[in-house]
RNA sequence: GGGCAGGUGGCCGAGCGGUCAAAGGCAUGGGACUGUAAAUCCCACGGGCGAGAGCCCUUCAGUGGUUCAAAUCCACUCCUGCCCA
C-alpha cells in the first residue's frame, strides 16, 4: 500500500492529527511505526465511544505496524484529569487487576491481540528513581500545566487540584519516551496530554510522536460524551437486544455520526440510506443491525431486530422475561396478593414507597391491565410490566 | 504559622433557631403525545405505617454541647478554597 493510501485511511474520520506532514515523513522513513495506545484500566467494560479509538488502532495493525497497548496500571493510580472537574478516586492495585480481567477479552473483539504488544506502565514508572522524576518534572512548568482547560477551570472556580494530578500528563509522556513511540492514538480529549508528550519527547532528544485524535462519541443522551459513569453508554459486551435497543434510542441527529464512527460502511452507502428512508427509525434499524453484527453476528443482529420490533413496535411480550420469586405467605386464602408488598419482596423495586408511587401514577400493569389498586388476585402467569417496557414475571417459591 | 470564607438530598444550590424531609435547577422514574426516540406538557422523586387527612423514623462533614426546640447557636476535629507569611 502506498504512503498516500495509508495516510488516507489513517486520517479518515479523525478529529485532528498533529501533524500529518510528520506522519508522512515517518512513513516514508520507516515501514513499521511504533503505535502506542494507552488505556486506563479504570473501567471494566468497553463502550462504542472507546471502540472508535480501538478501531483505528486495529487499522494500524492491518497496515502492518507495531502496535503497543499500554495498560496504565500505574497512571490509573492517579486518574486522568482530562475533562474532569473533580479529582478522581485513586484505584487500588487489586481493583485494577479485577478490571483488567474482564477488559482483555473485550479488547479481543476489536483488535488482534496476537499482533498487540501489551505492556503495563508500572513496569517502568514504578522503577523511576526520585532523581529521574525530578528530571522529568523539571521539563514542564506550572504555567504550562495551568494552560490546560480542565485545570484552568478548576483553578478559577476554586476547585481543588491535587499535585499528583499534575503528574499525570508527565507520566503519560514518559511512557512514550520509554517506548519511543512514533504515533499515539486517543480521543480529542487527550490533546493536552499529547502536546505535553511531544514536548517532553523533544526534551529527551526524541522525535515527537504523531498524535492522532479521534472524535468523542456522544452517548445515547445525545449531549454528553459516552461514558460509563454517566450511564449513557453502549457496551460492546452487552447482549444483542440491549445493544440494539440502546442504539435505537440514540438521538436522530447522531445517526450519521454513529454510522461513520461505529461501522465500516462507506460514506456513499450512508448517504443512500438517508435518501431512501423517510423515517429516521428505519435508518436506525440498519445502523443497529450493522453495529450488533460487528460485536455479535449478523444472525444475532437479525434476531435482535425481530425481538425489538416485537416488543417495542408491536408491544408484544418479550421472548424472555426474568423470573422473580416471592414467598407463598404473601398470598392469602382468598388468593389475594398485595402488589406493593410483592414487588418489594421480589426485589424488583427498592422500596415500597417507590411501588406505591408507581401504582398511583398508573405505571404498573398486570398481564397487560393497568393496576389501580394494590390488592390483586394471584394468577398464572403473573407478568408485571413497569413503565413502558420493563417486564417481570413473579412466581411463588 | 496568621486571617477569612465554606462543607446541605444522585449532582448544583437556597435556607442560617421552630412554619424543614429542607426552595429552585439538573439528573432520574411514571403518565400523556410519538417513530423506539427527541421536544413539549402533567406528576413523582429519603424510608416505614395508613384507604385517607395524617402519623412516625433516619438525614444537612464528624463528635460533643446550649435550648422546650438545631441544617441553623457554641466548642473541638476532619476536609476545601482565598488572602498574608
Amino acid at each position: 500500500m502506498t504512503i498516500k493510501e495509508q495516510l488516507e485511511k489513517i486520517s479518515r474520520n479523525t478529529q485532528e492529527i498533529i501533524n500529518l506532514e510528520e506522519l508522512e515523513s515517518k512513513l516514508s522513513r520507516k515501514s513499521k511505526l511504533k503505535v502506542k495506545l494507552g488505556i486506563d484500566p479504570t473501567a471494566n467494560s468497553i463502550h462504542l465511544g472507546f471502540a472508535v479509538v480501538l478501531r483505528k488502532f486495529k487499522l494500524f495493525q492491518d497496515l502492518g505496524h507495531e502496535t503497543i497497548l499500554v495498560l496504565g496500571d500505574f497512571t490509573a493510580l492517579i486518574g486522568d484529569p482530562s475533562g474532569k472537574n473533580k479529582t478522581r478516586p485513586m484505584l487500588t492495585q487489586k481493583e485494577i487487576e479485577e478490571n483488567l480481567k474482564t477488559y482483555l477479552p473485550q479488547l479481543g473483539k476489536i483488535i488482534d491481540l496476537q499482533k498487540t504488544k501489551i505492556v503495563y506502565n508500572s513496569q517502568w514508572l514504578s522503577n523511576l528513581k526520585p532523581e529521574e522524576i525530578i528530571k522529568l518534572t523539571s521539563r514542564y512548568t506550572l504555567a504550562q500545566m495551568l494552560e490546560r482547560e480542565d485545570f484552568k477551570n478548576r483553578y478559577k472556580s476554586n476547585e481543588p487540584i491535587s499535585l499528583h494530578e499534575l503528574m499525570y500528563p508527565l507520566f503519560q509522556a514518559y511512557d512514550s519516551v520509554y517506548l519511543q513511540a512514533d504515533v499515539e492514538l486517543g480521543g480529542i480529549d487527550q490533546k493536552f496530554n499529547f502536546i505535553v508528550t511531544r514536548y517532553i519527547q523533544e526534551k529527551y532528544n526524541q522525535e515527537p510522536e504523531v498524535a492522532i485524535m479521534l472524535p468523542i462519541l456522544e452517548g445515547i443522551d445525545g449531549v454528553n460524551k459516552m461514558s460509563k459513569s454517566l450511564g449513557n453508554y453502549i457496551g460492546i459486551d452487552e447482549d444483542p437486544l440491549t445493544m440494539f435497543t440502546k442504539i435505537m434510542s440514540i438521538n436522530d441527529n447522531l445517526i450519521k455520526r454513529y454510522f461513520q464512527l461505529c461501522t465500516n460502511l462507506p460514506e456513499e452507502n450512508i448517504e443512500k440510506f438517508f435518501k431512501i428512508y423517510e423515517n429516521p427509525r428505519d435508518i436506525k434499524y440498519i445502523l443497529a443491525k450493522e453495529i450488533v453484527s460487528i460485536y455479535h453476528s449478523e444472525e444475532k443482529a437479525n434476531k435482535a431486530y425481530e425481538e425489538f420490533v416485537n416488543i417495542y413496535s408491536q408491544k408484544n411480550l418479550p421472548s424472555h422475561i426474568p423470573f422473580f420469586k416471592i414467598n407463598s405467605e404473601l398470598i392469602d386464602s382468598q388468593n389475594n396478593l398485595n402488589i406493593i408488598e410483592a414487588l418489594y419482596a421480589a426485589g424488583i423495586l427498592e422500596s415500597k414507597a417507590e411501588a406505591k408511587r408507581l401504582l398511583s401514577q398508573g405505571g404498573i400493569y398486570l398481564n397487560g391491565q393497568k393496576l389501580t389498586q394494590k390488592i390483586v388476585k394471584f394468577q398464572k402467569p403473573f407478568i408485571i410490566r413497569i413503565g413502558k417496557f420493563n417486564y417481570y414475571q413473579i412466581e411463588v417459591k
